[in-house]
DNA sequence: CTGAAAGCGCTTACAG
DNA sequence: CTGAAAGCGCTTACAG
């Protein structure tokens, strides 16, 4: 391992000098600076990050909250998953690594704790257990901190247009001529409220187009996923057969309840039309008929990254960031 | 930030009895590590992995090659994606976290380099860029390291048994009477002969059962996906419409044959049967019918943490360590 | 059993 | 424009 004092020696000026020539800052003759970059080259100097880091106060290192929790898919979700994809490309290319926050690292550590051990310039909350207190703490810790999905007081987080995309959502089914319509929910906590969200903007919809929703139609499915979609869609349809349309929260729910439907003999879109949500490629490869949303996951992924980066620099960012969801119309929405 | 010359104040002691006392070892009076200890918990110490790392010369990092190249899915994809969710837990909890080695970092930087930046004790690939050079220089950089997919010399390799998997294939469709039968394979690089693997084990065993295997029942695919899938079955089919059974290298392509074949009217399986590979979650969830192979991804990534901490503490181990795949028997054999 | 000294590789003021 | 000194927080021999 080359050091910069090996830099020093080879070309006879001091450590100093080396390290200003390699950061380029500071004056410095040109020649001074290009004899030294020569022979950094020449040498395969690498500079060493702990060293770096344990002088400048800086990690380069930027913590990511994932955590792998039941029914969750973690580094597979479909959100998340791509989400990573591309923030870890941004992240990278402004000379920054991903760190993965965790509890149980060395045997029980807090996320501050594993921050501080690592001395992280800036987290990224993508998905934390459900509730966690500590995520809450997190905005008090000082340390820079962005959400890509969670809202978190102090914290910015960037994230869809889930109200609109539920008003959207009543416009198609309105349009289409539906009026006994059902939304296919998932359980709402402090943090996550995009169930709610949608299904708001969903009722806020049709009542702007003089349909009143009907509590009756809503169903509240016990997970983000297909087996509860298909046991909130049996309730849903024991308690009301009539509905014509459904709204589903999420694709993966869309799917469960689309199981539930053909297993009771009913065809989409000819009998029950359906809107899910997230385009999800594990369904839309198999229901490639499914209208839905897209959730932008790119541009959530560079707003994060963006944002991050300008918090770390000291100028503050908005509380919420909103990224359009982008309406997919298929064929699972009959006109009436 | 509590350093351990707070610490030092506090208790009254020096800062390498101090460094003692935190790290348990050297002999130290247990009334002064109990004091040391108590007041580390009371200040809320951490200490700073810069330093540590600074001095000890171990970053206690594992860097992960794990590349999102056109047609993988990175994080989202099926195998990859929860291989690392797994050694993630496992490495962990041996107190190292993981960092992504990346290329584009920084404007561009090679892994050796990335890995001697931030000093990485070990590195796992999981999934490179095919046949890039530089994975096989790895090996000679001294550094420990594991890969759980590609066969890189003088890496340990933790892989499936695909050669075994493939004469399970052939004794099953033999056993259901089936006696022509075509292979739906992938491109083979030189580290990744999984496809080969699994196609030459499929040969053998036809063969030890009396069955040769025709040439022309195989057809080679694009790639590891659903498309490709549905091409090459296209023309496997075109040529050879009298096969009975097709073994798919893995369940994407089977899919996509399933998709073909179901264009052309045949039913699966009473028309033709079909064996997949990867009891991939997006497929088995669609096509829940599909027997296929389960590759034991949590034993993959636990033996891959495993390996490479012993190469870690020095003990050589062996070039490769195969794993067995589990046959998942559903419903897509006939028997004849 | 405990501590003074030196070092890990780099950077930051401060002189000159 | 360049360098001597000190420091970042920790650990490693080596004394005592």
């Amino acid at each position: 391992m080359v050091t910069i004092y090996d830099l020093a020696k080879l070309t006879g000026f001091s450590a100093p000098t080396i390290s200003k020539a390699l950061n380029g800052n500071g004056k410095l003759n040109s020649k001074t600076r290009e004899k030294i970059l020569e022979a950094a080259r020449k040498a395969g100097y690498q500079p060493n990050m702990a060293a770096k880091s344990l002088s400048t106060k800086q990690s380069k290192l930027i913590g990511v909250i994932l955590e792998d929790q039941t029914m969750m898919r973690g580094f597979e979700h479909p959100l998340f998953g791509g989400l990573m994809n591309r923030f870890r490309k941004e992240i990278e290319s402004a000379g920054y690594d991903l760190l993965f926050l965790s509890k149980n690292f060395n045997g029980g550590m807090s996320y501050i704790n594993h921050c501080k051990y690592r001395d992280v310039d800036g987290i990224i909350v993508v998905n934390p257990v459900d509730d966690d207190p500590e995520i809450f703490s997190l905005a008090q810790s000082g340390i820079p901190c962005v959400s890509t999905n969670e809202l978190i007081p102090g914290v910015c987080t960037i994230v869809s247009e889930n109200f609109e995309s539920g008003e959207y959502a009543a416009r198609e089914f309105v349009k289409a001529g539906h009026k006994k319509i059902g939304f296919l929910g998932a359980p709402s906590r402090q943090t996550s409220p995009a169930s709610i969200e949608r299904f708001e903007g969903f009722k806020k919809g049709l009542c702007d187009l003089g349909i009143e929703f009907d509590d009756d139609c809503y169903e509240e499915c016990e997970f983000w996923h297909e087996t509860a979609g298909f046991e909130g869609m049996k309730k849903l349809f024991n308690r009301r057969s009539d509905i014509t349309a459904i709204f589903a929260v999420c694709d993966t729910i869309a799917y469960g309840a689309m199981q539930y439907l053909a297993e009771v003999g009913k065809k989409i879109p000819d009998d029950i039309s359906i809107i899910g949500f997230d385009d999800d490629a594990i369904v839309s490869d198999f229901k490639p008929f499914l209208s839905t949303f897209r959730q932008n996951r790119e541009k959530i992924a560079e707003l994060s990254a963006e944002m991050l980066l300008q918090i770390m620099s000291g100028v503050p960012c908005p509380d919420v960031v909103r990224v359009p969801a982008e309406f997919i119309s298929r064929s699972s929405v009959k006109v009436l």
